[in-house]
DNA sequence: ATTTGGAGTAACAATCTTGTAACTTAAGCC
DNA sequence: GGCTTAAGTTACAAGATTGTTACTCCAAAT
């Protein structure tokens, strides 16, 4: 057996493809593609207000997105016993499975926008 | 500069961004992987009918995910002259791009899905 | 005890996406 | 002309997602 060829796709793997559709679904969520960076600029770990104002996103909207990450495990959420209270955001080890993933939607993303390198 | 790093993110692509975002909510739609599986069962080749018939998905929502796709240039929808009149739907080149990310979501799929090997 | 700053929640209207059912059009065959 | 099959389109109600504004809660410093 291989390993993740796309020959592989079909199988009894139901599973598989709802965890699929379940990451693009959070992926494709407005304002993720900017905490995300922020994270990785961050790296890795930074404090609410931080990537607040570096992804450009309101409370409401971060709560949320920061949420959808801590339940599909790319992040975890650690209460700092500052004052005030401050709670930092980290990547977990899975993360590393979607480095691979965003690498190449920038290899996407930049493609046809390159003015001729 | 390198190519296709995180690091290169950030920079002035505004634009990389929004490509991201847009293959993302095209990606994410329901039935979109069923149909791109059908097209790579089917060689990048198939008509409209055999892709509504391999991926179980009815006319309205496989015409939303065609259409779709071909608006980001990934499928080309092709019109054969026979009877009753048909219509046949390829791979761009473009798809090349895609297949990596495609192939990393596949891999995030199947970690934690894994039985032991 | 009041103010201040970090980290959220609540409520809501506007918009987007879905699935379903019903209709349409095009080309040939009888 | 009427039937058949492929490939759609239309209409619409139900549900998900967004951005906004306003509110809360906590712990110290003044």
């Amino acid at each position: 057996m291989g390993e993740a060829t796309l020959a592989e796709w079909e199988s009894k793997n139901e599973i598989a493809l709802e965890r699929i559709q379940e990451l693009l679904r959070v992926l494709s969520k407005s304002k993720m593609l900017h905490v995300l960076y922020a994270l990785v600029v961050g790296n890795g770990g930074l404090r609410f207000s931080e990537i607040k104002k570096s992804s450009l996103t309101d409370s409401t909207t971060l709560t949320r997105r920061l949420t959808e990450l801590e339940e599909i495990g790319m992040v975890t959420r650690k209460e700092l016993s500052a004052t005030p209270p401050t709670v930092e955001y980290h990547f977990t080890e899975s993360y590393g499975i979607l480095k691979p993933i965003l690498e190449g939607l920038l290899h996407y993303g930049l493609e046809g926008v390159t003015t001729q390198s």
